[in-house]
RNA sequence: CGGGGUGUGGCGCAGUUUGGUAGCGCACAUGCUUUGGGAGCAUGGGGCCGGAGGUUCGAAUCCUCUCACCCCGACCA
């Protein structure tokens, strides 16, 4: 490309309204624009790293064995509804209307729809396994857009499909994704590592995350310092530590006006955080449930709703608490609250804790968890923190931060039962078939790789994705040896296949070699005075040093460079 | 959904408290100079101040409503 008579345009300053990194970088060098809160445009710099990085994951899913296909975005809602998924997504799904206000959803993710395309093939087990997948515009009304291409209501996935006859067929077909999907990762140089998470929306067995590790990540990646331990912290079990204290004397009500949170407390009673016996109470798919924890560990509600596999784990309203209880909210404790109340693992043995008096301005201490609280149930319900011991060495356990990039799940039966897609065996009895799910984000991708690619000169796209390979700086447009010599580099790398930018604009050079830097083309050719000796300068975007290289040997070179990269 | 903030030329902002009919930087156009790290000087073009209504002789500025965008919260009582 050569730059004049170009859609190409770069900003000097930053975004008012971007909020990250990468958002900041994308949007300055012109790749993308907002369009509204979470709705982004891809301008033609920003398309072609798009389609770079679109083509890896292309590549990949063929070399697994996947055929690409194309699923509308318009979808009727009486599809989500039949999979109870319209209920589960809730306020996230795109609503609209026909003319004949029949409903519609613009689709958040596709496995009904892909399952029943399946129905359209499979009959027997002989027409099984087999792969598809898509790259399409998935829609999802988040509450809070955010961090560029990171958080956002409208993007492109690459959604893959499996389906097999049985568990052991879709342990395989997970395999080759998950493999492939390490490829995709791989190719792309992204610093990453793989967790297990919550199945979420999608239902099903096993769900594991591909995690860009990057500060303004959104997850809490729960990782060992001994072993490969690796989870997302919706799901990492915690290990209850064998802590009892002495038996003290029957529980005994204290004053504590105005002390409501375990943070006020400490402060008032003068003792550490988990001396308390926190009672949280959550509406679990309608109903109120106590829960009793340490006081200085979280609530997990992804672990809640799996305990009573529940829809919905929600925080009721004070009123609610203190209408549907006997608790005062702040003054909370299991004993006499009147509704079931659920132990964590890690308060069974404990003896010498304080706890709510369900009385204002009062708790009990003493509390001897297994002679003074009745509860129904136990488990595991808090989350795990860092310097706890690993659930699977012992080691000690340490948080980093990561955007999920790609997740694959072990779907089972869920849709296929829901939406009829079956096959007969050998016998001739009927099966639900056996679906596997895999999903990519291609803008979160981009996101994540700028997080980790960028200088405070730009970005520095690895080789792969950048939009073009070299940029040739032309110093001085007016001079005609300069202006001959570039043209003439410019032709033959293209000729080569090489994407190349000739920066032939009438601006001095300082400008170009800043866009060069910003835009973060991983090669820069510098023609300008030394072309009177035959002379050119090569820098690559991630070193400091620009060599000078002679014009006949430049092409030879920087197909090296591309070679190496 | 709750709290806070912001909407003024393509981009980034001032002006709003104390109403008098819009300004700065960048970008853009023209000319001269300059020319290897975001040039200088001069001249100039471009904005019904998010929208609607109201108060007033007069509204970017005050009042009411509304839309959009951003931030914090929606997690522990």
């Amino acid at each position: 490309m050569k730059l004049i008579n170009q859609f190409f345009y770069t900003l000097r300053q930053e975004a008012a309204d971007e909020d990250s990194t990468s958002s900041n970088l994308l949007v300055r060098s012109g790749m993308i624009k907002k369009s509204s809160s979470g709705v982004y445009m891809f301008m033609p710099l920003g398309l072609r790293v798009l389609k770079n990085i679109e083509e890896i994951v292309r590549e990949e899913m063929v070399k697994a064995g996947s055929q690409e296909l194309l699923m509308p975005s318009l979808v009727h809602k009486e599809i989500y509804e039949k999979s109870g998924r319209a209920q589960i997504f809730g306020p996230n799904i795109f609503k609209l209307a026909d003319r004949y206000e029949r409903p519609y959803v613009l689709g958040p993710t596709h496995e009904e729809l892909f399952a029943i395309a399946a129905k359209m093939k499979v009959n027997s087990y002989k027409d099984l396994p087999f792969n598809i997948f898509q790259f399409q515009n998935k829609f999802r009304d988040e509450p809070r857009p955010r961090y560029g291409l990171i958080r956002v209501r409208e993007f492109i996935m690459k959604d893959a499909y499996s389906f097999d006859a049985d568990m052991e067929g879709l342990d395989v077909s997970y395999k080759k994704m998950f493999d492939a999907y390490k490829n995709v990762f791989d190719r792309l140089g992204l610093n990453y590592v793989i967790v297990k998470a919550d199945t979420g929306a999608m239902g099903g067995h096993l769900s594991e995350e591909f995690q860009a590790v990057c500060d303004i990540g959104e997850d809490i990646l729960v990782m060992c310092d001994e072993c490969d331990y690796a989870s997302n912290l919706e799901v990492a079990e915690v290990i209850a530590e064998a802590k009892t204290d002495e038996i003290q004397g029957a529980p005994e009500e204290i004053h504590t006006p105005n002390a409501r949170t375990i943070d006020e407390l400490t402060e008032f009673l003068g003792l550490t955080a988990d001396s308390f016996l926190k009672t949280l109470v959550y509406k679990v798919d309608g109903e109120l449930i106590a829960f009793i924890m340490p006081g200085d560990r979280h609530a997990n509600e992804v672990k809640i709703g799996k305990m009573f596999n529940a829809l919905t784990v929600e925080l009721p309203e004070p009123e609610e608490i203190e209408n549907g209880t006997n608790g005062v909210v702040g003054y909370m404790g299991p004993i006499g609250l009147g509704i079931k109340v659920v132990a964590d693992s890690a308060v069974l043995e404990r003896n010498d804790m304080v706890t709510g008096a369900n009385k204002k301005d009062y708790h009990v201490k003493n509390i001897s968890v297994s002679r003074d609280v009745k509860y129904d149930m136990t488990g595991d319900v808090t989350n795990i923190k860092e310097g706890d011991k690993c659930p699977k060495c012992g080691g000690e356990i340490v948080f980093k931060k990561g955007i999920e990039v790609g997740n694959t799940f072990k779907l089972g039966t869920k849709y296929s039962e829901a939406l009829d897609l079956e096959y007969a065996d050998q016998k001739n009895t009927l099966h639900p078939v056996v679906m596997g799910s895999y999903g990519l984000g291609i803008g979160r991708t981009m996101a994540a790789i700028v997080e980790q690619n960028s200088d405070e000169k730009g970005i520095a796209w690895p080789m792969n994705v950048a939009p073009y390979k070299v940029y040739i700086v032309l110093i001085r447009a007016s001079d005609e040896a300069q202006a001959q010599a570039s043209e003439k580099l410019y032709s033959e790398l293209n000729a080569l296949g090489i994407d190349t930018i000739l920066d032939d604009r009438d601006e001095r050079a300082g400008v170009k070699f800043n866009d060069a830097e910003l835009i973060g083309i991983p090669i820069r050719v510098t023609v300008g005075r030394g072309i009177a000796s035959g002379v050119v300068e090569l820098k690559e975007r991630k070193s400091d040093e620009v060599n000078e290289v002679a014009l006949d040997e430049v092409v030879s070179k920087i197909q090296d460079i591309i070679k190496n990269s």
